[in-house]
Parts: C-alpha cells; sequence; structure tokens
RNA sequence: GCCCCGUUCGUCUAGUUGGCCUAGGACGCAAGAUUUUCAUUCUUGAAAUCAGGGGUUCGAAUCCCCUACGGGGUACCA
C-alpha cells in the first residue's frame, strides 16, 4: 500500500517570504494536490533571537494572495498540532536525550568563546577547525570528560549544547528525486549541534523530529539543505525511523538576474522588481521592500512564472492553469540547475493574464483607486474602460496611465506631438471638427468614424494631422485606444470643451 | 581551503532508454505588415560547433574521465 502524501512548507518567520520560498512551497503544493496528499504550513522559529514581529501573519496572508491552500498547520490546525515549534519546545529535550543514552549524541561544553579561540587558532595555520570525529577528543565534552565530571557540570546547570556523534569513515547515501544518488563520508562531516543551550532544538533536529511526529512523506526543499542531508539521513537512523524517513528533493536555486549568486533582497530593490510577494514594512529598520501584489501582479501569473523557472512539462505550452500544473507537475522534470529569475518574461506573463481576466473583475479593483483619487463612476463605464485598455498594461497598476483621460481631461500637452502636428491652421480645422460632432447624432464610436472620415476626405485635409491633433486634445499625448472610441465615451461635450481648451492653450491668440 | 551540486541561444528551457538534432519552443532583440497615435496582434529573421579537452561507439547534447567556470555548504541561522 502507498502511503499517503504529506508535505510541508516550513519557513523560519524571519522576515517577509522571499520569493524562492514561494516556489519551494509551490512545488510543495502542486505535489500534495497531484497525489491528494496533504500540504502543511509548519513555522520554524527555533531561532529565537532572528523573530521578527508580522512575519508570520505576512507568510499566511502571501499564500492566500496566491491561492495556495494549506491543509494544516498554523492557522488552520490539524491532528498534528501545535505546528510552530517554539509550541513544541517541550517535546525536543527527550529526542535529544534519546540520541544521547543511544550514543549517537553527547553533551559538549564549550562555550562559543572557546570554539572562536580554538578557530581562529586553525586560521593561523591557516586550517579549518570543524568539530568532527578528529576533533571531538581535544573538546571538552561527554566523550572527553569522566562520567561523574559531566554530572556534577550538568547538575551545576554549566550550560550545553547536544552535539550529533557521527560515525567515523562511513559513507552515507542519499537518494535524491531530482539529483539521485549523492554520497558523503562521515569524515568531513561536522558533529552539528542538535540541542542548544537555551533549551531549543537546532533546525537539524526539529526538522527531523517533526518530519517524523507528522508523518511527512516528502521532503522538498532548497538546495541550500543537501550539504546537511547526510545529518538528517544518519538522525533517521539514530532514531530507528529509517523504515518512515521521506524522500528528499532538493530544488536548484534561483539566482539573481545579472551576474551570479543567490537572488537577494537587494537584487530587487537594485533592478527594481519585486522580491517578494506582498510589500513589506520592516518594523525594526523601517524599510519598505515593494511586492508583487503592489506591483500589479495578478496571482495567477505569478504562480505561472514561478512553476516555469526550474521545471518544465516537456511541452511547449506556457500558460498553465493551477490545475494543469497540479496533473502535470513531476518532481523528476525539475531541472537541476540554478534558474535566474527572468523579469521580462514576468512582465511578459503578467500581460497574458491581464488579458485573460475578467474586464468586470480588473474594473474592481481600478474602481478603488479611481474612488481614491476622487472619481465615483458606474461600474459599467469602468468595465468599458477597462475593455479598451487591458491591451496596453502588463501591470494592473497601468490602467490609470493608460486611461486617465477617460475620466479626466489631460493637464499637460506632449511638446513633441504639438511639434509634429500641430500645424497653422490646425485650431480653425478643429473649430470645424466641433461643429461636425455638434451634429453628430447617434454619438456613437462608429457612426463619430463615418462621418469624420467623410468630412476629411471632402475637405481634403490631411488624416494624420487631424486625428493626431485630436488625440492630443482629448489625451495630452500620442497615445491611447481607438479615438472614435474615447470621443463616444467620454461624451460630446467634454469632448468639445476638451479641443476648445487645448486651442486656447497651445495656440493662445 | 575542504565537501557537495551544477554547466544546451542574452534569459527560461525541450532534448530524458545514444541515431528522426542540418539542436525545437518561449521571453527579449531586429526587420516588415496592420494602425490616426502608443501599445497590442501577425509574419520573418539573427541568436547555442550543446563550457573546454580526452575517450567509449558505426554513430554522443545524450555514457565515462579530466580541466575550467558557476553555485551551495562549511554557526549554539534557518
Amino acid at each position: 500500500m502507498k502511503k499517503e502524501v504529506r508535505v510541508r512548507f516550513a519557513p523560519s518567520p524571519t522576515g517577509p517570504l522571499h520569493i524562492g520560498g514561494v516556489r519551494t512551497a509551490l512545488y510543495n503544493y502542486l505535489f500534495a494536490k497531484q497525489n491528494k496528499g496533504k500540504f502543511i504550513l509548519r513555522i520554524e522559529d527555533t531561532d529565537q533571537t532572528r523573530f521578527v514581529e508580522g512575519a508570520e501573519e505576512y507568510i499566511i496572508e502571501a499564500f492566500q494572495w496566491l491561492g495556495i491552500e494549506f491543509d494544516e498547520g498554523v492557522g488552520i490546525g490539524g491532528d498534528f498540532a501545535p505546528y510552530r515549534q517554539s509550541d513544541r519546545k517541550s517535546i525536543y529535550k527527550k529526542y535529544a536525550q534519546e540520541l544521547i543514552d543511544k550514543d549517537w549524541a553527547y553533551y559538549a561544553f564549550d562555550t562559543p568563546e572557546e570554539l572562536d579561540v580554538v578557530r581562529k587558532d586553525f586560521e593561523a595555520q591557516k586550517k579549518n577547525f570543524q568539530y568532527d570525529c578528529q576533533t571531538r577528543s581535544n573538546m571538552r565534552n561527554s566523550l572527553t570528560l569522566s562520567s561523574n565530571q559531566v554530572k556534577e557540570l550538568l547538575d551545576s546547570n554549566t550550560p550545553y549544547v547536544v552535539r550529533f556523534k557521527f560515525p567515523e569513515n562511513t559513507e552515507v547515501h542519499i537518494n535524491d528525486m531530482i539529483r539521485k544518488e549523492v554520497i558523503m563520508n562521515t569524515n568531513l562531516l561536522d558533529d552539528k549541534v542538535l540541542y542548544k543551550s537555551d533549551g531549543m532544538p537546532t533546525y537539524h533536529l526539529a526538522n527531523v523530529v517533526d518530519d517524523h511526529l507528522m508523518q511527512i512523506s516528502h521532503v522538498i526543499r532548497g538546495e541550500e539543505w543537501l550539504p546537511s542531508c547526510p545529518l538528517h539521513v544518519m538522525l533517521y537512523k539514530a532514531f530507528g525511523w529509517e523504515e518512515t524517513m521521506p524522500e528528499f528533493a532538493h530544488l536548484p536555486l534561483l539566482l539573481k538576474p545579472d551576474g551570479n549568486g543567490k537572488l537577494s533582497k537587494r537584487d530587487g530593490d537594485r533592478l527594481g522588481f519585486p522580491v517578494f510577494p506582498l510589500e513589506w514594512h520592516d518594523p525594526k529598520t523601517n524599510e519598505i521592500s515593494s511586492g508583487y501584489r503592489e506591483k500589479g501582479y495578478i496571482p495567477k501569473a505569478v504562480i505561472n512564472f514561478l512553476a516555469l523557472l526550474g521545471w518544465n512539462a516537456g511541452i511547449e505550452q506556457e500558460i498553465f492553469t493551477m490545475e494543469e500544473l497540479i496533473s502535470l507537475f513531476s518532481i523528476e522534470k525539475i531541472s537541476k540547475a540554478g534558474a535566474k529569475f527572468d523579469l521580462d518574461k514576468a512582465k511578459w506573463f503578467n500581460h497574458q493574464y491581464i488579458q485573460m481576466t475578467q474586464n468586470s473583475e480588473l474594473a474592481k479593483n481600478f474602481n478603488q483607486t479611481l474612488i481614491e483619487k476622487g472619481f465615483n463612476l458606474p461600474i459599467t463605464y469602468v468595465e468599458e474602460v477597462v475593455g479598451l485598455i487591458k491591451e496596453r498594461c502588463n501591470f494592473t497598476t497601468e490602467l490609470w496611465e493608460q486611461g486617465y483621460f477617460f475620466f479626466t481631461p489631460p493637464e499637460a500637452y506632449d511638446e513633441k506631438i504639438i511639434k509634429k502636428r500641430w500645424k497653422p491652421t490646425t485650431p480653425n480645422n478643429l473649430i470645424q471638427i466641433i461643429e461636425l460632432l455638434d451634429t453628430i447624432e447617434p454619438f456613437s464610436s462608429a457612426i463619430i468614424e463615418e462621418k469624420l472620415h467623410n468630412y476629411i476626405e471632402e475637405n481634403q485635409l490631411n488624416m494624420g494631422d487631424i486625428m493626431n491633433a485630436l488625440r492630443l486634445c482629448l489625451v495630452g499625448q500620442g497615445k491611447g485606444p481607438h479615438l472614435y472610441d474615447i470621443i463616444s465615451m467620454i461624451g460630446k461635450k467634454e469632448t468639445i470643451e476638451r479641443i476648445n481648451k487645448a486651442i486656447k492653450i497651445i495656440s493662445p491668440q
């Protein structure tokens, strides 16, 4: 019988959720849904010194915005609660103790200061210190001290940590679903701290214990965890949990768009694109980092783009619904190399999704902006405007700059267009156009187009000059959708007013 | 330094059991078409001797080795 798929996303609440983390979560989600399994949110806050106010709430809100739902976890609950590691503090100690009792771990009394000294010493000799099977015999721990000494230290509340005791010269085999077999020798691995002197476990212990207790079937996480995976595998062995050990998949990293290296917060600020799903206000530094949501991205576009950054179904389709992603996803098809973040492609995806989004839905959000700006118009009007301008928007935030003229007259007139299209005869021609417009009934786009074209032809006027000058009057720039659509939308009265105003400002007599 | 992972157009990638690859698609770029404008859209094009070098083989982007380069790790951080 195949066991139930249970995967988890386990961020640490040290700040906003990085977009690479979003991708990791997405892959976990797709895998869980495809296998009719469970997707769990576990908060890994074992480092109390790095706790950041609001980070946990941010993470939950970000996934809500993205449309990624958890089945269990912080904020939802479930059979394996609690899901926050700080709330699980009491359960880890006995597991650390179990390892000590089984001789898979030991107490270490070396203080951070002492370790520093040793490290500096090694450095001076151009060597690298590692607390491992070679060096542990020279340190202050329960391996070198007598049991009486250890008992005394413990009884007198001397701070200690618990370290994993790697066996010497043993090969650890990892079966990674993406990279296949990876082998590492324990002689090169250090005796990682499992339990800290503050009474909290480290990631390594907590992660293995919780994954076991929560019956996690697959661990899908970033590549940065690959080097410590042998420790995790050994921990499962030490606990005697090999039978139910999850399968591992280590994802390639998201790289910065220019040059190389992990995508970081600074890159976003530097290159002008968000690295976080939602805008983040740092409570300590007061710094603001931009978010996809505030920049006008459609959540589905972000999902689609992210899914394809490191994974490919092997078909030429590029636009996928979440349902399609769920059915097509496979861990085996995840690429091994890191992927550079491509801003242009993200923009293209967003453009595609804006075109696919219903006008009514875009209008709902756009109307908020309009209300903030003091425009209160029927939603049907806003919907019509959206329909006319959305194809020229890459981001929903561009709706205003692509369509302001449907709501308010231009405040300025583009000098370049004036130079190119505003001739000495223009004002007179426009006055005639006004007279013509005044007679048009019904004032619909098609009729206006017909009448205007006829007029221009009959009077042997230059179509380009007239049309562009007219556009300048109404829009203020050489851009925008079909002029006749604009004219009919804003109405006869407004059109005529704008033409008169433009003539007055551009050609004052 | 040491350990691990990786390396196909500028970018994301297809290519998974070696032959249909004179290496395909998308973004971006260039040119053209459409258009009263800006976009959109459409067409066409340039763009990877598959990191380099050795093998194995009738035949390698695909298998093996070496080198180079890139990334990750090397904390009482996750």
